[in-house]
DNA sequence: CCATCTTTGTGCACGCGTTCACAAAGACAT
DNA sequence: ATGTCTTTGTGAACGCGTGCACAAAGATGG
């Protein structure tokens, strides 16, 4: 029986192991005390937990470029997601094949979501129809939603809303780009130009890299996503 | 002159007031007492931390389905990102116009990162090749990578990594979509023939809810990104 | 110039997640 | 069966971020 030590796992995930044994001890999974635990089982369990033993069909509206992109992307079946159906309110998509399937026209999504039972929807569509595209996919019965356009959704309650913002992303690489840049300079104006300056002797700033928790640092929560 | 409370602009954020206020001290940021702050001068501060007042240029390797279509997204240089060039190792891509950009071979890679003083990468090639074409970024000198690519990079310290990962962002959505059929179901065994159960008695779970701190709930640290 | 009113900046306490440290449990050898 | 050795499961302490509450600051009006 192959097993695991919560220190091996810790090790791999770069995380302490007595927390790593406190989470497993929440979710009931358990080992055996001088062995670890077992892989297959361990596994499972967790997959159960994380809603990974079934399989989610999921409609995508929007078939762009980015659309198209992801309806191509294997990495959603190998992961227990079915692309249940591709939507467009292009009538010169309609019909279209792509990613091996037919793309269907965005009068027929209430239809679409609600024979096969889709609960999380993705939202590829220009900025501007997001929330349209939203309240239908909501009042068809989707409680998930992954959004794409830079827009903020707005969902009743019991509605999961996730944005994926690729700006953000690399404004987040820039921010601490911009720490390296300026770290030893204590005081010293790096870039060209800044002209007002304020009183910058008032500023309490927090050692650089205290802001970082895990592998991947954040940053402060003041920002609205 | 106009003015914002903290007040006004914690409500929008959907966060607590003092907590925006201390953020803000951290930055050297000041409002005046009994008006607020100064929106314009508070815009200029923020950005200038975040490091948005300056232009960033960054590479794309791999243009491929998702290479193009983020060529082809406005959004990036609407936040002070300028895509400096677009690299693929396919001799049939070199050349061609993407986004009105021509794509250049991976051969030039370290001369673009160096002509161009880039810092920031985007890595949107097959995984297998993810790792190489990291380590060839890291070694021109860009510092921060954005990785499309389903691995883990190994970076030196010193280097950034942001993994973009669409399944685990459908893995999230199914994760509380789950707990939403699973409620008030205590010890009810939802779903479908779920066979070894151990003994779930013992399991000492937290309250639905409990794992949320914000309007995006996240999954527990445990699992590695 | 003084009183009043609004809003900032922050000390302090609370709560929660993380980490330490160790007793208990079980495997395995003798 | 008994002892040893490894690793779990968890009580308790620690540290940190969050939120409360209020004094200080400054604007504004009389
Ligand atoms: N391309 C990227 O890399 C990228 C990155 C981040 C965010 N985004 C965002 O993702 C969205 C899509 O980007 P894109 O590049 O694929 O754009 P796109 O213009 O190529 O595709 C948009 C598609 O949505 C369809 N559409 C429009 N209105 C619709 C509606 N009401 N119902 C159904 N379908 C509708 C259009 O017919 C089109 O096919 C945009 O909001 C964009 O800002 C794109
Ligand atoms: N398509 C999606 O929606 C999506 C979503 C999530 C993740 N991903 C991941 O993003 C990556 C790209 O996806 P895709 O659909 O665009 O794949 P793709 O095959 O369409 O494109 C890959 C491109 O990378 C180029 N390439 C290969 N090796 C290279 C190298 N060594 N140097 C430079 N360029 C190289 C190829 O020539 C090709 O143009 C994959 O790893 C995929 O798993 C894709």
């Amino acid at each position: 029986m192959p097993t695991v030590s919560s220190e091996e796992l810790a090790a791999a995930a770069g995380v302490n192991s007595a927390k790593l044994r406190k989470d497993f001890s929440y979710l009931g999974s358990y080992g055996t005390r001088g062995v670890g635990y077992d892989v297959e089982y361990l596994v499972y369990q967790i997959s159960r937990e994380l809603g990974l033993t079934q399989d989610w069909p999921i409609v995508m509206v929007g078939i762009g470029n980015l659309g198209a992109a992801l309806a191509n992307y294997g990495g959603f079946a190998s992961r227990g997601f079915r692309v249940a159906a591709l939507i467009d309110a292009d009538p010169a998509m309609t019909g279209k094949s792509v990613a091996g399937m037919s793309v269907q026209h965005a009068d027929d999504l209430e239809k679409i979501v609600d024979e096969n039972g889709v609960s999380i929807g993705v939202i590829a569509t220009p900025a501007g129809a997001a929330q349209q595209v939203c309240d239908r996919l909501v009042a068809a019965g989707v409680t998930s939603i992954l959004n794409f356009a830079p827009t903020v959704l707005s969902v009743p309650d019991g509605v999961d809303v996730r944005k994926v913002d690729l700006s953000i992303e690399l404004q987040i690489l820039a921010f601490h780009e911009q720490r390296k840049a300026g770290e030893g300079a204590v005081d010293g104006a790096e870039g060209a130009g800044v002209g007002v300056e304020g009183p910058a002797a008032k500023v309490t700033r927090p050692t650089a890299g205290d802001d970082r928790k895990g592998p991947d640092g954040d940053v402060p929560a003041v920002m609205p996503a």
